[in-house]
DNA sequence: TCTTATTGATTCATATATGAGTCGTTATAT
DNA sequence: ATATAACGACTCATATATGAATCAATAAGA
């Protein structure tokens, strides 16, 4: 048997995760921290961290971002500023928007 | 009981998971999209596309940035050639680099 | 108005991610 | 050269994330 069939992930995900990963692991190193200390500091186990500098997209979203914040990796290359006033004007944006739509039989691209 | 306690995780970590969560939702919408619809062209149900999109640190990295990459929010402001190349140059940064190093007693700094 | 789709919030059973521990290997430092 | 620390790759027990299903409330379309 060829496995149950895990999850698919497409190449992008998979390579956007991979780099994440990889940016984390290269900035640790620059700081020359060990594994060990990043992963007591950002309270998750040394194996999680490695998992997550391999890039295992089963890892929580919040660990990730976690480890990335502590050693400096910039996500969507925003400052914590920036961040905030970020959030409210998605929330505004959305309470403009309408909000459930009927479905419209949409043609299906799932090609990227 | 004031819980068991769960993980904690920084205010920019929050932020930033929400932010992406919020853009995710917002970009559905603009695109007249149904949240079963979403899901289902991700792989995953519609209760963790909930989730993801109200901004759960637990949720897998995997089936966020794949839910995000479907409604064209773009991670790291990279496209999938810029991901790639930058993939590289890291794997080589991280050759070039010291592979271990010595403790050395490091201050902690973890007020971001 | 009436009908039906979408959503948000539940609950529950089960798959699975995570922490903890171990081991062999490699690199650092004395 | 020797001792020790960091690493990568496992295993296993358990906490927990996920899918499936349901329900009430709301919105869209006729």
């Amino acid at each position: 048997m060829p496995k149950p069939s895990a999850r698919a992930y497409s190449r992008y995900s998979r390579d956007a995760i991979e780099l994440l990963g990889g940016l984390i692991r290269a900035a640790r190193k620059e700081r020359r921290q060990t594994a060990q200390d990043l992963a007591d500091r950002a309270g998750i186990s040394r194996g999680l961290l490695q998992r997550i500098e391999k890039g295992d997209p089963k890892c929580g979203i919040g660990a990730v971002f976690e480890v990335a914040a502590i050693v400096g990796v910039e996500l969507f290359e925003a400052d914590e500023k920036l961040l905030s006033r970020h959030l409210s004007q998605t929330k505004d944006k959305l309470a403009l928007l309408p909000r459930t739509v009927r479905k419209k039989s949409h043609a299906v691209r799932d090609d990227f």
